[in-house]
DNA sequence: CTGTGTGCAAACTCTTTGCATAAGT
DNA sequence: ACTTATGCAAAGAGTTTGCACACAG
């Protein structure tokens, strides 16, 4: 599931720059440790500390806001107070559940954005979101 | 440019079930009056003001929110502490500035999206949202 | 040891709410 | 008059920050 990528949280991180301390490797290891996630910061914190993880929740944030920059996680803009995170960093979108506020990934060969109009004089397309938004039906 | 909606602010409040007050009035004037525009409910209090109207924040909050329930404007999904808004309501997608937070309409003839996967079990699409982001090269 | 990371609490930003006053019909 | 909307200030939610202490190298 992760094989591009080494396997170890402490040598993840130290590719990075970040040293691996405690609460990092902790976080990095629930984060990775199993397929690609959605979580907001509140919910990652949740996690630490049920699973005897002692972390505090301005440190998940700092950490979190780390991988992102380190390109171990990427935002996901959604409408809503809560900041999204997304293991997945690469090229992909996503379907959300209004009715809960869940995410799920669509991989890319699933979905096709063609017709792009070229973007405005000096800027250059960084990325595309796509968000489908579902609801329950009736 | 607003043809097919009656021009008096008035009457589309009205129409809407929406008291006509003086503040509802002014800032339906202010946001419908000269084409498709977004903004944060910062950025209409900050006009109105300027106009010489006298209104306050937490009234600006509580019409945007009015106007989108009785569908005068919708929200936009992006990430970030502020909540944007957009009178123009139709589908239709963004460019989104990085630099500077701004977004600009994308026609929905100028963009292609195909080949969606179908939604899961008792889910049905109510939207779709592309954000096309962009940066300054180089 | 030395420097970076962590935790706590306070600060901040954006948004919502409660309640007395003002305005619409 | 009766009802709904407004404004203010206070409360809330999510996130960030400052600073003393702890830990990794």
């Amino acid at each position: 599931m992760t094989d591009k990528i080494p396997e170890l949280p402490s040598e993840r991180l130290r590719m990075t720059g970040l040293r691996p301390t405690r609460q990092r490797v902790a976080l990095a290891e629930l984060l990775f440790g199993s397929g690609d996630r959605h979580f907001t910061a509140e919910m990652v914190h949740a996690e630490a500390v049920q699973n005897g993880v002692p972390v505090s929740l301005a440190t998940v944030y700092n950490t979190l806001h780390q991988f992102v920059q380190a390109g171990l996680l990427r935002e996901v803009a959604i409408e809503g107070s809560k900041t999204y995170f997304d293991t997945k960093t690469s090229n992909h979108f996503h379907f959300f559940f209004e009715k809960d506020g869940t995410l799920v990934d669509i991989e890319p060969a699933d979905i096709k954005v063609e017709n792009l109009p070229k973007p405005p004089e000096g800027t250059e397309i960084t990325r595309i979101d796509v968000l489908v938004r579902l609801t329950p039906i009736k």
